[in-house]
DNA sequence: GTTTATTGTAAGGCATGCCTTACAAATTGT
DNA sequence: ACAATTTGTAAGGCATGCCTTACAATAAAC
């Protein structure tokens, strides 16, 4: 009853980053930016509902509850930080990262995450002796 | 018609695991190893066969095809570069890496990967400079 | 206020992937 | 050879998650 599938955390995701930018969100235009019909999205906001994570009237603008708002957050977060490993410490180009990090987040574990969080903290310190190390590396 | 869903990657790759160690591998084994009752693996291989990844006659032992076993391969390899980098530059326990690079492995792209395998590389060269800048770091 | 456009959803479909039950077929042990 | 074990699978179910078609309800534009 409380596990979220990945579907739906796609879902929660989105209304949350439109929630960030003051745009209210209504499930055709969840439909538009999730590339589903419109049907697709009536049935998993109705499951949304039913998992007392949004809070969704017909015609109204789709709202988090509390906890759909946690479960958001935790997916978002996610997202940037694997985000932020892989342009940072990977070398990967931003699209790319986002990609895969819309895939990984909803399978990869929190402290796997803490740790990536970490290693961009340390990289970024210590960013002009690592590269100069790395460019070493790879002359040899 | 060749596009392979993780789930079948899985089988794959439990299959091509039994190939290296030499154990011949059996419907039912499969389904003890994977956990998953033989009436599911039944069909799974199935599906497999229709697409041309196993070659399979009942009571008989699985076998690859030539694309199976390149497809099994591939995810064999994105496992262990995933685990190792959990492992030695994430410093996660075993048993949590091999987990989440089992959910992963079906996930990220391949570039992600070699620049992984790439950074495991620069790490263990490195090891003494990058644990003594790592301690360094946490102290402060 | 009425037409037009947008939004929502019911109905019926399809594939994946898992389950249990129950029986059939093959293999093993003695 | 025959019984016991193992293996395979058909049938019927369930949930997720996507689709199209077609219609209903609401909102927006004129």
């Amino acid at each position: 009853m409380k596990n979220i599938t990945s579907g739906l955390e796609d879902y929660l995701e989105e209304i949350y980053i439109a929630n960030i930018n003051n745009k209210p969100l209504k499930g055709a235009e969840l439909a538009r930016l999730l590339n589903i019909s419109r049907a697709s999205v009536s049935e998993a906001l109705s499951r949304l509902v039913a998992k007392n994570l949004i809070i969704y009237n017909s015609y109204e603008t789709i709202q988090l509850t509390a906890l759909g708002l946690e479960e958001a957050k935790k997916v978002y977060e996610k997202h940037n930080t694997l985000k932020k490993f892989f342009e940072t410490v990977l070398e990967i180009p931003q699209k790319e990262a986002s990609e895969n990090a819309c895939k990984i987040e909803h399978v990869i574990s929190q402290n796997i995450l803490n740790k990536m969080a970490e290693f961009i903290d340390f990289y970024e310190k210590n960013k002009t002796t690592l590269e100069k190390l790395r460019k070493e590396n790879s002359q040899k």
